[in-house]
DNA sequence: AATGAATGAGTTTTCATTCAT
DNA sequence: TATGAATGAAAACTCATTCAT
């Protein structure tokens, strides 16, 4: 409103009392995310958290009305950056089933440090809890997101007429076993690669696995990995 | 209490104090697996695993030293049950395509309503811990079931020359995607054509499918589920 | 209803499992009340009635779901068991003068080892909290029993007309007052008599007066302890 | 930051950085008493306390050491307002009677709003608690306030011969009663009369209560409030 | 052997107090 | 000086395990 000197950055609160350490909330939802990513809830102590972040539990607290909510706004905020990363691959206009490699190669990334990602905590089977049913909302938005690639795909010729759904839910768990037991000498690359071969070859059309394989024409009969 | 035929007293000298329920420990493993597989270890209570199992919790005890080895035996147990069906499919002698769908088929209808069975517990990641060590062995055993499946059938000729290993991890991935998500709507048996069908176009050769199609001989181009 | 031996006690429960310790609720209660009596609320730990309890922590909490359960319970059954004793000494069918006697009594005798009884905690005031309520409920229930014993005396023309709800207050708060800051001298009967002494001059008729002086007839001008 | 006049700066090397408010202690001290003496002490937070100051609760540390010396301070300061306020009373050179209608009203108007003023901390009962010492001599000395003027009135013949220290309390603690428990329709000036009229019917002597009739002679038999 | 009452180590959470501006 | 963010000691409560029949 008041034009105001542009050095001057956005708001000027004019601050009062100790000076909030910097992203302190992100930093604390960095860290934490390290440790919930890679234990189960329960098995992680919010003692161990606050050292984790390098802050005491109390300032824990101060962010976050509870363990729960912490462990959620991770969950959520993690979700969400996949799915913005994702919709951003989608939205480079390659060729749908170009737009499948994306995915899994977005998708792979970032679950390859967040193994536990979706260790998921029931409070009482179907309980109308607001924040189970608020999980499952963004877990099926994120599939809903490879459907509809899929089923653009579909649209395009490069994947044959199956239930995109259900297709989806078989990607992401072949994603999801090739991370979760993978050995150290999987590399990101060969993962990615095989998983796109194998799905591609499974739900695809010969158009289709022809935009991956990168050959432009031509209408060989497909022989990509080995015979 | 109830009189007893003096006879039985004298002879059995061996049985003293009150006879043990046989089967006990069956009983409670099964009535306790139904609880650990719709929950996370930590959410399940040894109470409320007494009252499942309508004994009580100081008889929990006598059967299992603990918490955590009355789940690992669930799970030990669970597995090779599996492990027992996948080999009997196996050793049917059906031919390697075919073994493919035996094993999702099994696999599919054993974890029907054990959607949560791997939610496993991971003591202090990597402390050398001796049951999260046994745990990985058995789900490796179970997983190597199914590649040295995949191997068959590479040596046949009904898959191509992929790593087994890694397929494997792909197959159990996708069945425990579309389990874990499906819907009511979805049956066994279709979920069961539909990834054998995905998974067989994507690592098969054109013989495993012409086996799987049932069609004995004939070199169509192998339009199975749709164009 | 089905006649059992007489010796066999009532109930017949089949006990199974490790007996309770008999009346331990009851046992509880009156090692708590011995702290929560001569202490603030908020400055007694559960660790520290546990041990005075001589049980665990949480047998507590077996016993009572929360601090503040225990808490009004023992307020509770105190002030039941006050009122229970008051009416028993109502009910004696003593002249009316009399009966307030038995009241200061009877409420001083059970407030000597007691001092900080009514020291109630309020959750956030008037928020209509069920036990705030109930708690407000039970004292006036107490307050009720004096009101009624001093408008049976004014019916008798032992007390005068005055509003006895604020006089049964006015006599509470005198033994209140002189309860909580008695010194070590002073001893129960004479505190009683002193308490009696100025109330029923205060409120009394000459003809309630006389009742307590215990001199059954003649009309002199009621000189009683000094001029 | 702000430029100020250099010859500010050269001047007045007393006071640097920012000038105290003035009377902070103050308001801080009757902002808080309004909490302290609605709730017990450890219902009490300081974030809380600093909102209804209006400050921030550094600022609450800046003046006062601790919570406890905050709360100890009110209470310091509240019965010193009262004793003066009694004092002042007293000194007017009314009757001794008469004064003790003063001290009614003056302390029942003091507690109308404080009505929990009285739930005092008891530092671990026997502790050679400093503070809590000096509590009870504070206490202690209102009280004797109460007994001196008890003590005057024997002397003039408007009391009769009784302990006047526990006539103090009782007197006290009547006042405690009626207020605490009064209801919506208790005024004051009727609490007071009440109060009075029967404490000196209770105490007094044919003259002292002749005098709080405000009738200058003669016998009548007295009767006050009612028959 | 079976049982459920009793237990206390271990967790989450609060809140008086400190500290960086 | 005033402030409110940060802190961690302390307190309530849980639940796997033990124990007295």
């Amino acid at each position: 409103m008041t034009p105001r000197p542009a050095i001057q950055a956005r708001r000027l609160p004019r601050r009062r009392g100790r000076p909030p350490i910097p992203r302190l909330r992100e930093t604390i939802l960095q860290a934490a995310e390290a440790i919930f990513t890679r234990r189960q809830y329960h098995e992680v102590q919010m003692d161990e958290v606050a050292a984790a972040c390098g802050v005491g539990k109390g300032t824990l607290y101060r962010h976050f009305r509870s363990k729960r909510e912490l462990y959620l706004a991770i969950m959520f905020d993690g979700i969400a950056r996949l799915r913005a990363e994702l919709e951003t691959a989608l939205a480079a206009g390659d060729a749908p089933a170009r737009q499948v490699e994306r995915i899994v190669r977005g998708t792979l990334a970032f679950f390859w440090d967040r193994r536990f990602f979706f260790a998921l905590i029931h409070g009482h089977e179907s309980k109308s809890d607001g924040d189970a049913r608020e999980w499952l909302r963004q877990r099926a938005q994120l599939s809903s997101l490879v459907q509809e690639a899929l089923e653009q795909a579909t649209a395009a010729g490069h994947v044959r007429a199956i239930d995109c759904r259900i297709a989806a839910e078989m990607l992401l768990g072949m994603m999801r076993g090739v991370n979760r037991y993978r050995t150290r000498e999987d590399g990101l690359e060969r993962l990615v690669a095989t998983v796109v071969d194998v799905f591609m070859r499974g739900v695809g059309t010969r158009a289709g696995r022809r935009v991956l394989a990168g050959r432009p024409r031509l209408g060989g009969r497909g022989r990509l990995a080995a015979g």
